[in-house]
Parts: structure tokens; sequence; C-alpha cells
DNA sequence: AGTTTTTATCGTAAAAATACGATAAAAAAA
DNA sequence: TTTTTTTATCGTATTTTTACGATAAAAACT
């Protein structure tokens, strides 16, 4: 495999294919998913409470925090010392919307 | 890291946040949301005209479709010498239902 | 019977993801 | 000012993912 074989790859797809798939990808994760319920839980952004849900090192939590923002699926901002995390809605938003087709067609499917 | 800790790690995650992230783990490829839209855009199960679609060699293609068959959003049938697959609308219904919380915050946000 | 077609699997290499501890850096508290 | 708190990042080890070519196995032709 060459050296940026995947990267040329990739690029090989349309931009939408690719915005599910990056928005898919960020959710894969149980620890991530379980990041994002707890900020809905908590109504207010909340920071590194989160790491004390988690069976995770506060460095790996740290880790996934900031697999969640690039994936712009949450924002942080610095307040004071601590970090507070809140849910972007537009991700959850646009996540919905790449799906629409695949749940549309799940409800009247045309085969199997 | 311990030997198999990520498995460990995983175990302390509850049912649905690890079928979440399963199912989105599944679609966290480009290549394997191209496999689903193209199954769904062919109204009868195809097989390996997938192939020729994607910018990918056969294997890989192969690799991709056990991938999405392990998560069960997929599931082949062997036709004679060919193989046949369609997408499994339950699968997709019920990560439609395990995103519903988070869309529907989505739409009527509390925070940010 | 021999050849072709189709697809899964094996072996393998490179890259990415996951996890941790250690540490740095900045704000807050003492 | 020193110490503590909080969090991001670095370094690193391990595992998983991604990709390919080669090959095997089974059905379908010739």
């Amino acid at each position: 495999m060459n050296l940026n074989h995947k990267h040329l790859v990739q690029e090989q797809f349309d931009t939408d294919t690719r915005e599910l798939a990056e928005l898919a990808k960020a959710l894969g994760h149980p620890a991530r998913i379980m990041i994002l319920r707890e900020l809905l839980l908590r109504r207010v952004c909340v920071c590194g409470e989160i790491v004390e849900v988690l069976p995770l090192a506060q460095s790996t939590v740290s880790q996934h925090l900031k697999a969640l923002k690039e994936a712009g699926l949450i924002s942080g901002t610095v307040e004071g010392v601590k970090s507070c995390y809140c849910v972007n809605p537009e991700a959850l938003k646009r996540l919905s919307k790449l799906l629409k087709p695949l749940f549309d067609w799940a409800e009247n499917p045309n085969c199997c």
C-alpha cells in the first residue's frame, strides 16, 4: 500500500458520502456515545464530570472529546480552568438529513 | 495496555450504547455507505456489480461487505456462483430508534 | 473434462484508533 | 508566591482497520 493510498481512495467518494461516513465514524465508539448522552442529560454544558462517568482515563476521555469536536458533533469553550462542552444540534440535524433516505427506505423496503 | 483491555473496557458500557456504536462504526467508511446506497438504488438485491462501482479491489469490497454483514446491516445469499446482498431494513430501523433521542433533542436543544 | 467466472479468504503491509501514564500550562486557591 | 486543580497534549504500546495481490473453491460454461 502506497504512503497515502487511503487518502487518495477517500477522495474518490462524493462529499455527502464522506460527510456521513465521518459523522458515523465519530459515533462509532461506546465512549463517544456515552459522552453525547451525558451532555444531553445534563441540561447545561458540562466539563470534566464526563471523566467520572466513564470507565476510562482522563487522557483517553480527552481524546474522545477531541474526536467528537473534530467531527463537529460537539463544541467546547474554556471556562476558567475548566472546559465546557455541549452537543452541536446542527451536526445532529445534518446527520439526520443524511440518514433520512436510508431510514425512509427501511420503513418501506422494496426488497428481501 | 493489558492484553484484552479494550475488550474489558467495551463491556462496561450498556447494550444500547454498544449496539449504537457498532452500527455507527459499520457506517463509518465511505465505501460502506456507497455499498448501502447502491443496494438501495438497484431495487433487486445485487451482487458483485458493487465492485465495479467502487474504486477498490475486489478483495477489499468483499471485506467491507463482511463488515456490513457482521453488523447486521446487510444479508447475503449465494445465487449459484454469484453472491447476492441486500440491506436489512430491521437493522436500519433499529439504528433509527437508537438515534431518535439525539435527533429529537437536536430539533429542540436546551443548550448553547 | 477442462476452462472461465465469481467471490471469499489468506497473508501481509501500512495506517489509524485506542488506551494509558507522564507532563505541561493555565487558572484558582491557599 | 506556592500549591492545587483541571485539562490538553506528548510519547508509547497494542490492537484494529484498511488495502492489496494471490489463491482456493464452487458453479457455469465450452
